[in-house]
DNA sequence: ACGATGATGAAC
DNA sequence: TTCATCATCGTA
């Protein structure tokens, strides 16, 4: 008698190069890892947000490249960091082809439910912003073969976008686990 | 409900 | 150079 071991699988631009609902579902499960003097601390994701291109008026990237913004306009498969309310990094990650700005805002994981509680707990800072998720920049993401399925995916407005207006602010791009299935 | 706190982008 | 704005959080 046997039985299957799920190799860990590092996820790369193939895996981000599409900008769509789908992908910020599929986050959800896999394991964002972080590497800090030698150990590894990894955090299932549980909560994510999708500002997706040029018309999206939540997205940073809605009034055009900017300096700070230009991470969203890279391959995907990098971070996006940058300082909100002047004291909280907050954690993307690029989606989708060069030139195309979106991103996915990673809002929880682990036992962290806050994009800035999340990235104070992993030390991630602007030190990362435009680098590559990989091996090499000490966070990445990980499938370990975590089965979510679409029942266990809610879905509900974004936080903190109605500066957008009513026709962005409601549309519900953030989506999450069930708490209940993790309990 | 609100203040802490500083980078950002746009207006001037 | 100034100003309003903000993808938050902890305390109330």
């Amino acid at each position: 008698m046997g039985y299957t071991v799920f190799v860990k699988k590092i996820l790369d631009q193939k895996f981000f190069n599409k900008s769509s609902v789908k992908i910020a579902k599929a986050l959800l499960g896999k394991f964002l890892v972080r590497k800090i003097n030698g150990k590894e601390i990894s955090l299932m994701i549980k909560e994510v947000e999708l500002y997706d291109g040029f018309n999206d008026r939540a997205s940073h990237a809605n009034r055009g490249r900017t300096k700070r913004n230009t991470p969203m306009f890279g391959s995907a498969g990098r971070w996006y960091v940058y300082l909100c309310y002047g004291m909280y990094e907050m954690l993307n990650v690029v989606i989708g082809k060069k030139n195309y700005p979106a991103a996915i805002l990673i809002r929880g994981a682990g036992r962290y439910n806050g994009p800035g509680k999340l990235t104070e707990a992993l030390k991630i800072g602007r030190k990362l912003n435009n680098k590559k998720a990989s091996k090499k920049t000490g966070l990445w993401v990980e499938d370990r073969g975590v089965k979510v399925y679409t029942k266990n995916i809610k879905k509900a407005p974004r936080v903190g976008v109605h500066y957008a207006g009513p026709k962005w602010s409601n549309k519900k791009l953030r989506f999450f686990l069930n708490p209940s299935i993790y309990s």
